[in-house]
DNA sequence: AATATAAGGTGTATTTTTTACACTAAGCAA
DNA sequence: TTGCTTAGTGTAAAAAATACACCTTATATT
């Protein structure tokens, strides 16, 4: 193919939905803005995506801008471009969700105040506030997205400790899918996909019996897990 | 919120996957381009999207001008924008499917050449070449995502014609799932499921023993369809 | 030491769903 | 009338999902 003068340059945003359990609660990471348009509203942490950086690469940069962590699996999950949807002039933008363990890392630095956030919040998703731009709407297929997608994929364990109960597994299932599940089929439900190593360790610190602590075990995993999880009760 | 002067302008462009279903094949509709970049290559009908012009809308023009069909039913699946992926700059594209019923409207018309295509084929999946830009790319995605859909959603009507037997539905799901199923118990659990109505109607113009017709019955859809498929012979 | 508290951990019977499997019926054509 | 081709149907067995309750263990309290 011959050399063509370069002709385009695009100007969009990604936006992420970075996702946390803490306390028993699900939350997500949110800034506070410092600048207009939407000063002061709430947003998802978000950004411009340079002329010559990869979509994947901007959505690991804002990741890292807002919470330090690096090389977390992202999904891009929808591409939202509807016309008024940012009052500066046309600009899509591709979001993406991630989900991280907040348990454990409890350091984990939401964003060094910048130009156009002032702080960081980790919001629980019963109390979010109305967003800046269309950034409510984003959070909320969001949310559609993964609540779909615990009920087949065991993406559960990327929110909790590295060692984690069976019991607190449950209690993560039951917020996302926000049902309460029967224990003992949770239990040998989970057991059954061979996904989880159980390890020779105790919950520590509870003044109740300590349960048996267990680890996702990714090469198991990729072994066996051709099947599909999903909880009626 | 006070008024901002407008700042951005976005280039980007939408590509569309379009099935149909023809002579037990499914095909995809492809363009032949008369233009650089990748003249003389097949592509997938895109085209850039017009700054105040809605993405759904670019969507619904370009499978337009490629069918001559309206207010077909697509979904988003995925953004590309790969550094390279294309050679003139920075475009990055969001990708829709479509599924359309090829059988009954043989005389779905694609595109009248203009300047950058010479003309449109339904291409066979089983013939399909490599494509321009990272069209293979986008296309192996969007064929994924229907395989995975099919399982669970009944949008495999949207590619038979109205009326239709439970042989040719089965075929259909045989092609796009890649196997095999067993008659007796696809016809029990696709009429289990509740969304047919069965029609006082049979096929005609064949040489054997004629079919019953079914059509998809929408209202009943509604009311029933919580429930997942899935076929595993 | 005894007791209370709180969660951990476990099994079974029932129902539902999925699977495997083969023959007769109907319509057309020769 | 016979042959050909696809339509159409049922059942038994296996697997998966569900409902359901009690004893165990560790700590804290008296």
């Amino acid at each position: 193919m011959e050399n063509l003068p370069l002709k385009f340059e695009s100007v969009f945003s990604v936006d992420c939905v970075i996702f946390g359990f803490d306390d028993g609660e699900l939350k997500i990471l949110l800034i506070e803005r410092n600048e207009e348009p939407f000063k002061d509203w709430y947003a998802l942490p978000g950004n411009l995506v340079g002329n010559d950086e990869a979509i994947e690469s901007a959505a690991q940069r804002i990741l890292y801008e807002a919470t330090g962590l690096k090389g977390i699996f992202m999904e891009q999950f929808y591409t939202f471009g509807a016309l008024g949807r940012h009052p500066l002039g046309r600009v899509i933008t591709v979001a993406y969700y991630a989900m991280i363990r907040l348990n454990g890392h409890k350091d984990v630095t939401p964003i060094p105040a910048t130009n156009f956030a002032r702080k960081a919040v980790w919001m629980p998703i019963k109390d979010m506030p109305e967003l800046a731009f269309d950034h409510s709407r984003i959070f909320r297929k969001s949310f559609e997205k993964i609540k779909n997608k615990i009920s087949y994929q065991p993406i559960a364990f990327e929110l909790l400790p590295e060692k984690f109960t069976l019991t607190q597994l449950q209690h993560l299932y039951e917020v996302i899918l926000n049902k309460t599940l029967d224990k003992r089929n949770f239990r040998k439900k989970m057991l059954a996909y061979d996904i989880l190593k159980e390890l020779d360790e105790k919950q520590k610190g509870v003044s109740y019996r300590a349960a048996k602590l267990y680890k996702f075990d990714k090469r198991k995993y990729a072994k066996n897990f051709q099947k599909e999880l999903s909880f009626t009760r």
